[in-house]
DNA sequence: CTGTTAGCGCATTCAC
DNA sequence: GTGAATGCGCTAACAG
């Protein structure tokens, strides 16, 4: 009977009494709705969207902006009738990326294996779509104006009248250890969005020293922090390359008896609330992470259709906040 | 040729001559492994469990004990072999949980929607483990030792010679609103966690006062604290039932001049780090999130293998921090 | 150890 | 508008 079929699909041509008496003999027999296995083989498709995020759940969540983008691809694949499968790429083992079933793939953020993530995803013929990670051929992204951002907040400090002016950068490659910003950790750097912030940075204040952290967290900011006040010459200004890694220089200040913004001026990157820091509102670039997840989503969504689809870039707006002034003296 | 579906379902007496010619085959045909699609139909089985959050992944993911769990069941379903599809409770509207293929569901936290979502597992006979939530008929949970553990925090608090104890306490029910903590709304609360860990103070406290929060945040936590700490017989300890309240009923306390734990004391409940909170070295009680986690994924895949589990209980461990001491006076 | 066979539950075509 | 046939790609059960 391929009338019960029709009911349960939505469309189609059925008769209001016929839908009924469907509806009826269903419940009877309390029959959930076609077979989601069956009707995906049938169909060719699953319904589900696969999101490859990095390493385990509770690191790549530690991030508020991955959540933020989590959040909005989450909207748009629940918007659109489709699941989401949620895969952490641990690197070594079988991934779930393998075996499961899905549509399509979002790659959220540059962890260490995306390159073989997009190759196993290649192979099963599956449609790639990047967000805030390092570009591939034929992967659509979506991108941030990290570069301009970043060159935006150096002008404002620059236009202060900061001149030694540090930062502290995301990760610049897979390995995540703690280094200073030499030129060879620049040159073998491969993470596009901290090589963009830096370039931008450097678009203002060239020879621009600094260190660079081994991941976005407060505590990694704060060991950061301490590490370039307690410098000889210390800057009168810390631009960080994250809101954690800014509010970890921060608590670095404080703790030297530093005050911000008057010793020490310090800007961010991303527009999260940390709402934990409270008396401090940072000045930074805002980026609309919950609309890049939608739209990486709907990139996916297209794909799956069939569509040809080009990259999106969005733009980060500037914040001041009270954490920036002019050089005291 | 079954021989083929023997050598990629990996066990099988396969002559190791078959294998490579199979394996070379299908590297040729560039085949990227079976279709899961028409396995899962073929075994009965997709390897998916779902995980079925609260509300939208931003609210969600706020509470770094949610985080927690996830990341347990995330990495034990993963050890299994098996995917992790996320769905977010919105409520109204179609969810994937009607949908989407699963083997078995597990419900974090309790939405507001739980019993909905029970009964829309059932309904498709899909088994379902719940954590960290409402007990239901037939669904096996995992459970914290709330009541106790909240016990022997305000037995640390009584011992101390604190009299004047006030709360804050998790939402009691599936409206968010911030309210007094009156007998009626104590009547109607359903949600277990905030109702255990009261009935754990209460044991010690017969009649502590207090606030319901309208969600588990630090800025709730702040509020809360502020309509705490204003009235005229002020109490000399808050007892908050997670650390984000805590944290924000420490920083209601300094704005107001008040030190801790010299003025007052605050313990929470959780265990979790709040690195932006960093000179405060909570009192808690630690909760073994992940592991809990693991154990909800590990009774999800045991139902699945048809084997009848029994619920799982987890202890929490007493933290002496440094936001607790005698009353002053 | 290897090849053949049947059917998982559905959506789609085609007749009616 | 409705009912009957076909096969999606695989794996479990069997025969060789």
């Amino acid at each position: 009977m391929s009338t019960a079929s029709l009911v349960f699909s939505g469309g189609g041509p059925v008769s209001e009494a016929t839908r009924g008496k469907v509806l009826t003999a269903a419940a009877e027999l309390d029959y959930a709705g076609p077979d989601p296995r069956a009707r995906s083989l049938r169909r060719g498709r699953s319904g589900v969207i696969a999101v490859v995020i990095e390493e385990r759940v509770i690191d790549a969540f530690r991030d508020p902006v991955a959540i933020a983008f989590l959040d909005g691809i989450g909207q748009e694949i629940s918007d659109s009738g489709a699941a989401l499968l949620l895969v952490p790429d641990a690197g070594g083992g079988h991934t779930s990326l393998e075996s499961a079933a899905m549509d399509a793939v979002v790659l959220v953020g540059c962890s260490p294996h995306v390159d073989r993530a997009v190759q196993t995803a290649r192979r099963r013929g599956v449609p790639v779509v990047s967000l805030g990670g390092t570009p591939f051929a034929d992967v659509p992204a979506v991108e941030l104006d990290d570069r301009e951002a970043t060159a935006t907040l150096a002008g404002h400090l620059r236009d202060l009248g900061h001149r030694r002016v540090a930062t502290v950068t995301l990760p610049l490659g897979p390995e995540r250890r703690r280094d200073r910003l030499t030129a060879e950790a620049v040159a073998a750097a491969t993470v596009r969005t901290a090589v963009e912030r830096l370039a931008g940075a450097r678009s203002v204040f060239p020879d621009m020293d600094g260190v660079v952290a081994a991941s976005s967290r407060v505590e990694e900011g704060r060991v950061a922090g301490r590490e370039l006040l307690a410098a000889p010459d210390r800057p009168t200004a810390v631009l960080a390359q994250s809101d954690l890694l800014a509010a970890g220089v921060i608590l670095a200040a404080e703790e030297l008896g530093l005050s911000v913004p008057g010793d020490l001026s310090v800007v961010g990157f991303d527009g999260i609330r940390i709402d934990t820091v409270v008396p401090h509102d940072l000045t930074t670039m805002v980026q609309p992470a919950a609309d890049q997840g939608r739209a990486a989503a709907a990139l996916a969504i297209a794909r799956i259709d069939g569509q040809d689809v080009a990259s999106e870039h969005f733009r980060s707006e500037f914040h001041r906040g009270g954490t920036t002034a002019p050089p005291r003296g």
